[in-house]
RNA sequence: GGCGGCGUACCCAAGUGGCUAAGGGAGAGGUCUGCAAAACCUUUAUCCGCCGGUUCGAAUCCGGCCGCCGCCUCCA
């Protein structure tokens, strides 16, 4: 409210309750929908590793304007276009890896508590009824503008929209719109209709968390007018603050400009996939904080597959000393592992806690990496060298849950990378090809040798000859 | 027009008063290797859009300018 950082402080201890904007289900879900939603997961992640008992209600829009509109041009009920949309949208949230929220309220689910808010807002006469719509009086409350930082002389100076002759002011917003013919509508004092957009959060959100709750969160385009006007008529019917933080995420763009449906330059969820692993996708938006705007672009989705690869080369090496039964002790220059691996969890956790600085954080995850690295390369052996790596890899696995990224096993994602890139060799075949080079290699038939590391490269295999063998990985980028 | 945000190396990006300006990608040189790849080392911002100010000290605070973007209408 602000407009800065502070204090997370929730209302009861050691509980966090957040309501995030979700759908409206009317069309396929883009990469901005994605963005919300993997930044409101983590925070979610985060919160409940940091101890909190986190209750989250996201909710999802089943009937408005732009589902009646869909419904009437493809000839099918509301419902319809709403579960169908419910539908894709559940689908590709379960390929991106991001979880379920606690409650998931549907809008057509809680007409009566909505009713029931508005009615209460006309008894306190902050709404009034027009011919079967009820309006939101913006007058009535003088705090309005207080999240959006606008304020109501200049919002009605700059308002460009058509005068609906009905509202006393331009700035009131409906509660409840009448129904015209054809249109699903429920019963209400005021006569069929159907629940204002803004109403149904207000109603929702205060029904499973509250009349006043810790944390609401939203794409930025949400803040004006969409959360202005929950706070207001929140406010106006309880006459406590609804919210205490608000958290709003910012866009993904495109050349510059922000991706939206309206202006055509958006990519589904299910378009990216097709050509990425799902963390590929959230490794990505982890890489920029949340609130800034972040460009999408295929090369940056493929210097994020390229990081993760690291991460995973990495883990292979530590996997495969870990295996090694070297009773022989030797460690040099293992100080530099031995500090980092003392300090790395207390950098991650300032990170975070610092509204969520998962670019910091993957920063951290790196310099570690290459520490482990460094140690690998020095040639140690021995239980205590093992340990060592344990712990980092416990390390490594435990923040990698926490952002749920870098939490498969080099296999997996290797596997993984063979799908999405369309490597047309099976394994197996695979490993055949790498015996038959290390017997080449054996014979020193050079020729030979890189002959089959040529092929497998053409079709996007590299091999890495090692001193105990040969491993392969996917060329990525 | 009003309000808000951003401008850090070749690219992406963290850093919002003071140790050597994180990290990733890309490039160059080196170590290792049969040759590679990977990894590691060195290297690529004496400087953080420009100009002024505050301060012992600023990328970081203040003012002005330039550029880009968002919201003000449905929008994650």
């Amino acid at each position: 409210m602000t407009g800065e950082k502070e204090e997370f402080i929730p209302v009861e201890q050691g509980k966090v309750k957040m309501y995030v904007c979700g759908i409206t289900a009317y069309d396929v879900c883009h990469l901005g929908h994605a963005r919300s939603a993997i930044v409101f997961d983590i925070i979610r992640r985060y919160l409940k590793y940091r101890g909190y008992d986190v209750t989250m209600v996201k909710n999802i829009t089943d009937i408005d304007d732009k589902i009646i509109k869909r419904a009437n041009e493809e000839n099918v009920s509301t419902e319809e276009i709403a579960r169908r949309y419910t539908e894709e949208y559940y689908r590709d949230m379960e390929r991106l890896g991001v979880e379920r929220a606690d409650i998931e309220p549907k809008a057509t689910e809680h007409i009566n508590e909505m009713i029931e808010m508005i009615k209460g807002l006309i008894d306190r006469g902050y709404a009034y009824t027009v011919d079967g719509d009820v309006y939101f009086e913006v007058g009535k409350f003088p705090e309005y503008g207080k999240l959006s930082k606008k304020n109501t002389d200049e919002l009605m100076a700059g308002a460009r929209v058509e005068v609906d002759e009905k509202k006393r002011s331009p700035l009131d917003f409906a509660l409840w719109k009448s129904s015209k013919e054809g249109e699903p509508s429920w019963d209400s004092l005021w006569g069929p209709g159907r629940p204002g957009w803004h109403i149904e959060c207000s109603a929702m959100s205060m029904k499973y968390l509250g009349e006043g709750f810790d944390i609401h969160g939203g794409g930025a385009d949400l803040i004006f007018p969409h959360h202005e006007n929950e706070i207001a008529q929140s406010e106006a019917y309880t006459g406590k603050t609804f919210v205490r933080y608000w958290i709003h995420n910012g866009f993904i763009t495109v050349d510059k400009e922000k991706m939206s449906k309206s202006l055509g330059n958006f990519f589904t969820i299910k378009e990216i996939l097709d050509r990425y692993d799902p963390e590929v996708v959230r490794y990505f938006l982890l890489t920029t904080h949340y609130r800034s705007p972040i460009e999408f672009s295929d090369r940056q989705l493929n210097e994020a597959e390229a990081s993760i690869d690291r991460y995973y080369s990495t883990m292979m090496r530590i996997n495969d000393f870990i295996k090694t039964q070297d009773t022989k002790e030797r460690l040099v220059g293992a100080e530099g592992l031995e500090g980092m691996l003392s300090s790395f969890k207390e950098k991650f956790l300032d990170a975070m806690d610092d509204d969520f600085n998962t670019a910091l954080a993957l920063g951290h995850i790196f310099e570690l990496i290459r520490e482990i690295n460094r140690f690998l390369d020095s040639r140690p052996s021995g239980q205590k060298a093992r340990e060592y790596l344990i712990r980092a890899k416990d390390l490594l696995s435990e923040v990698g849950g926490v952002l749920n990224i870098l939490n498969r096993t080099p296999e997996q994602w290797y596997r993984s990378l063979m799908r999405v890139k369309g490597v047309a060799i099976s394994e197996e075949e695979l490993q055949r090809r790498i015996a038959e080079r290390q017997e080449a290699r054996k014979a020193k038939d050079w020729e030979t040798a890189d002959r089959i590391r040529r092929e497998l490269d053409e079709m996007g295999i590299i091999l890495e000859d090692k001193r105990d063998g040969t491993t392969w990985r996917v060329r990525v980028g």
